[in-house]
DNA sequence: GTCTATATTCGGATAGAC
DNA sequence: GTCTATCCGAATATAGAC
């Protein structure tokens, strides 16, 4: 029953949605400009021409897969940066959060995060938003170090540890098997390993990260 | 004097090398398919066609490069997966020894990690010479969990934080400004926290990976 | 070793029928 | 909402002069 309601539930997407999808998977296999929108249309089942009904240019597609993969996690962080309680808690919902979103996507995220095309004049807005990301990321593991919670580290390189081991799960994600459901908190405990000053305060630290409330709700596909 | 000495270095360069670096960093910023034979010739500073003297096909440049950052480190792992000694110190080694490598390369060499094309039949050859780098490192970190150094932690997801900070450090040094001279050791550190079962011991894991002699040595550029 | 000129294929996008 | 047919610019690569 639930495997017919799923089958359901697959043939009901929209051409819409498939074409993003089928979008998402090829830009990240060969990035932006090595699909071209025949690619496109073929894995969709359509013909060229009929990619343009649903969206105007190329990169309107892109940018709507930039939206969803940058504008609520940017949300969060920026959340999480002005909470208070402990930092690490924060940090560590950050990652559970944010690695469960990208790993429940029906969307391959790779090229976003690789970015080829992030400096890019016509995508400009959303490397903006990508640096605010990276900001309320480095504002938390600011306030960490602060705090005494973490070791004395250079803001900068934990912020890009932390984007390393995202791009490595997006990555990973797509090339195949499915990732086990506790890859999030594995990866968040991970990185805090790293990170704080007093490995024993672990447990107690993801307890607290668990009871933070009133984060913005991540977008649904569809 | 020396600056004398590192301009006429500078110009001493072969047209075929500024090729490849050129090359590198457009590939870095826009992917492989983004980057068109005149956009290089442009940044070189000759015209599309005179490319075609220094290499047969544009797919040439790109295995050049794919080949510079993959057959040295691949051959760095798989000596150091089979040497002796503590199996943390040769991980340590090992990344110390990449990154230093990356960092000092004058190529930018994202595009090779972030790998749109990587899977594509034409650079297959280098898809192989990649498993097997992280066949050794991945080795290489299951040693050191058998032997007790390391907690217990998914072989598979250690070699993927691995690479995670690789490419993120790869990625920062083509943002623009130069990376610090202990970033190698930094970066090694960090890892090493998140990994060792006694986080006491890793100065004297440091120590003993500086030890560590017979490498193969990593090529030159001209 | 670099150039101009050009062959040829493939890219994104539009027009208009159904 | 999808199709066929088509425009047009840009892509890789070659030929042959200097």
């Amino acid at each position: 029953m639930s495997v017919a309601k799923a089958l359901t539930t697959e043939e009901s997407i929209t051409t819409r949605e498939r074409i993003l999808r089928e979008s998402s998977h090829l830009f990240a296999a060969r990035g932006y400009y090595g699909s071209s929108t025949r690619d496109i249309a073929k894995a969709v089942g359509i013909r060229q021409p009929s990619l343009f009904h649903h969206f105007p240019t190329k990169q309107a597609i892109f940018q709507e897969l930039l939206s969803y993969s940058l504008d609520d996690s940017a949300a969060v962080a920026e959340y999480l940066a002005r909470a208070g309680g402990s930092p690490a808690a924060r940090l560590y919902r950050f990652l559970v959060e944010d690695f469960r979103y990208l790993m429940d996507s029906p969307y391959d995220l790779r090229s976003i995060f690789t970015s080829d095309v992030l400096l890019d004049d016509e995508f400009e807005p959303w490397g903006q938003t990508a640096d605010d990301l990276y900001v309320a990321v480095a504002d938390i593991i600011r306030q960490a170090i602060a705090a005494g919670e973490f070791i004395e580290i250079e803001v900068s390189f934990a912020r890009q540890a932390v984007s390393g081991l995202m791009l490595e799960t997006i990555r990973e994600r797509s090339l195949g098997e499915e990732l086990p459901a506790q890859r999030p908190t594995r990866t968040a405990d991970f990185m805090l390993r790293a990170l704080l000053a007093d490995r024993s305060r672990l447990g107690e630290i993801a307890a607290e990260a668990c009871a933070i409330e009133g984060l913005p709700a991540y977008r649904d596909t569809e």
